[in-house]
DNA sequence: TAGCATTTGTGCGTATGTATT
DNA sequence: CAATACATACGCACAAATGCT
């Protein structure tokens, strides 16, 4: 006859309550108290189905202040992928590269329909952001942020919000994981300014194979220096 | 002075636990009487933080018996993008549209790899479970296990245990938010089949390109379907 | 079958910390 | 600075589930 954990249901309830209400982002949730006593139930019980909402980013809490409506966004995915890596003890380097190969397939395979929606003002921004990986690689320094925003800027012409998420998520656990092990720098940023510039030229030539092309070259660059890390080649 | 909250600390010490000692899914966890001893702190503490932790599928928590290292799913990815795209209200079908957009990239550009790398073994598996796809079809019955089967199956050869999880979570989504919207039944089951069928044959021949082709063209199935379904037809 | 020990689930009261007004 | 509203944390007691004797 078990019944269902009281709560399971508690969360169900609110999230419920959410989508009823027809509550987006930022918007308040009930306090507490409230919520104990239109449900019934103690505080503990409130407390623990909201934290679990939380680790999901469905509802945010603020020390001190209220509970608000969460953004929804990818973190329990790289909170997930982040442990699943960390926790395979076997083979270091697996979780990592099923990772990357994913992150490979989307994004080939993405840049396709990129080259054909992107517009003149992506390619300027895209090209910015090149220039700029050029000027920081010039002294010397790697650019993993500026990677970050070349990839979120070239799909996001796309119209798919998720499409930027997802790969921001797959992005941070790569380079979370990857610096955890201690990784060698960034080899030759001349190098990895060259591989982005190709892309950009080949999606402003409209030419959506060299862009699957360049993609696909940027992402060799990548796994070779995922394997050498595995080596301890640092 | 803001200090870090007593529950997020206490989930990164129990991860790091699990790390540290080498846990891996479903060895044990010390009780939560130990927990608050070893760390210190109340048990509702402890509580919250383990909710919080089973959230996101790091650890499983049985009433009665104990607590234990959790399988790392992608549970958390499959709750969140299922609000998500609930609590769109306001273009219903675009959250949908995404997620099948995500699942179309990654599925036509790795049945490529699949030709390359597909047993006999798993070629028989295929045309099995299309063979029962044809008898369930006969029945008028639709198949979405099935459906879900032929898939899973499909992307087992890769070695990449990312991927089937990946995909699979995506097609929960997919159906568990299209089913709460009252969609209509999978048109013409024989259609269906064939399109997986032409799959199996063009991975058979070792046909790539073709393989390619017939994924894609079995996605503008599903396409069609979503957008006459977004059109309130059932 | 009954009973017991262990472990998690739930509830309540209270004190403290924090942000807004 | 004070008051208020709220979340955070703690401790205890009891209920419920599970496994074992």
């Amino acid at each position: 006859m078990s019944e269902e954990p009281r709560t399971s249901r508690i969360q169900r309830q609110v999230v419920q309550l959410i989508l009823d209400r027809r509550l987006t982002a930022g918007a308040p949730l009930p306090t507490e108290a409230e919520l104990m006593e239109s449900l019934g139930v103690s505080r503990n019980s409130v407390r623990e189905a909201l934290k679990a909402l939380q680790a999901l980013d469905i509802v945010e809490i603020r020390h001190g202040y209220g509970t608000y409506v969460g953004q929804a966004s990818l973190t329990p995915l790289v909170d997930g992928l982040t442990f699943r890596t960390l926790a395979r003890h076997d083979d270091d380097t697996g979780a990592l590269d099923e990772i990357l190969q994913v992150r490979e397939v989307l994004e080939v395979g993405l840049i396709r329909r990129v080259a054909a929606t992107v517009t003149e003002a992506e390619l300027g921004k895209l090209e910015d952001v090149v220039t700029r990986m050029e000027s920081a690689g010039g002294t010397g320094r790697s650019f993993p942020e500026l990677d970050r925003e070349f990839h979120e800027v070239l799909y996001a012409s796309l119209g798919n919000d998720l499409v930027p998420q997802l790969l921001a998520a797959f992005w941070t656990v790569f380079r979370r994981v990857s610096g955890a092990r201690g990784r060698p720098d960034d080899p030759s940023p001349e190098i990895t300014v060259r591989r982005h510039r190709d892309i950009v030229d080949a999606l402003r030539a409209r030419d959506a194979e060299g862009a699957q092309r360049a993609m696909a070259v940027h992402f060799r660059g990548i796994e070779a220096r995922a394997a050498q890390e595995s080596r301890g080649v640092g």
